[in-house]
DNA sequence: TCTATTCTATCTATTAGAAGGTAGATAGAT
DNA sequence: ATCTATCTACCTTCTAATAGATAGAATAGA
């Protein structure tokens, strides 16, 4: 693994677990043993690297999508797939999503991270949407409103589950409430 | 208003807008006009104010939670009017709930604001609870599981709400998220 | 092929500023 | 004489970022 690739994946890891005003080029420079000043080589500031985590981050996870949409065709099984991957985000450190960690710290973010977060609710919100269609043509979901604008409930809803279950460190409070949402769109 | 009072509201917008590692005593200083050292008087350290600010606004939000209570007896128009609350927090400038903010910037923060946290929640889960089973005894709701737990799923589903809405700087996305999710549970 | 140069990736050293927090003085009220 | 609330002044640590040196690899020209 090259040295800019470590660096990205330790820092994914501490914005998922402290934020990204919480974490430093130093705590990087510790955990992978080279000064902050080569870090600063790699990623000139801070938000190149949070931009660059995001966006790494994002295409890692249409990847898994794609691997969902080329392991079933089933709606309600892909959805089911779909939150899982919700639940090995979080971990057994109760990581959150980096883009949860990106709004919540967004107030003084530059507009090049903010983009690349809400690429991030398009891409899963599109392709939630086109699932939803898809289980709602074959009558095994249920929903009054379009499943665009399902799409976009159902994702921001996960992402509420994983606060409630790090708040709590209580991870069935985040699988259970996956589970359950999937449920109430069941017919 | 007292200066303690003081500190404690623009720590809560600070806290709100910015996130808990956002904020510094030097902010608070500058907007209200007194010297950090004073700050220290009344709160001796961050930990302490984040916990005061997170207590205050729990009973605040509690109190309003009495006055819904108090205004209606059907379950639907209080449950209506409890997603309201949520998007009067986020108000025009995209607010966040206190409560998600030091979630997320919760890992190095000591038991003593996590527990006021998790106080919010269950605060909120346990109303919640109470009003869906009214709902579901006088069959306006519907739902598998048991009140308590589609109380959890509910709120959680708020609070990523919040989120999403805060990501586009959007508060549609909030206020139709509200409405789809309580439609989702209506008979 | 040999030499000169440029590029890559790291280092040391340093800067300017901000952070949270403390000590001690002071003025006014009780 | 004590308590309350504020101040000035200071401390230590951390922060992001920069400048400049260095060693080695890659490249270009004779």
């Amino acid at each position: 693994m090259t040295t800019s690739e470590q660096i990205i994946d330790t820092a994914t890891e501490l914005l998922q677990k402290h934020g990204f005003n919480a974490f430093s080029y130093g705590d990087i420079s510790k955990l992978i043993g080279i000064k902050t000043a080569s870090i600063h080589y790699h990623y000139p500031s801070k938000y190149d690297l949070g931009k660059s985590v995001m966006k790494k981050y994002r295409l890692k996870h249409m990847a898994a999508i794609n691997k969902i949409d080329a392991e079933s065709d089933s709606p309600l099984k892909k959805l089911q797939s779909f939150a899982e991957l919700f639940s090995h985000t979080m971990g057994k450190d109760y990581k959150m999503s980096p883009c949860s960690m990106l709004i919540t710290d967004s107030s003084g973010l530059p507009d090049s991270i903010k983009v690349e977060v809400q690429d991030f609710y398009i891409d899963n919100e599109t392709w939630l949407a086109s699932t939803l269609k898809d289980g709602l043509d074959k009558e095994v979901f249920k929903f009054d409103a379009s499943p665009t604008e399902c799409a976009k409930t159902l994702f921001s809803a996960f992402e509420g589950a994983m606060l409630s279950a790090r708040a709590f460190e209580d991870k069935s409070r985040l699988t259970k409430s996956l589970k359950q949402i999937i449920k109430l769109i069941q017919t």
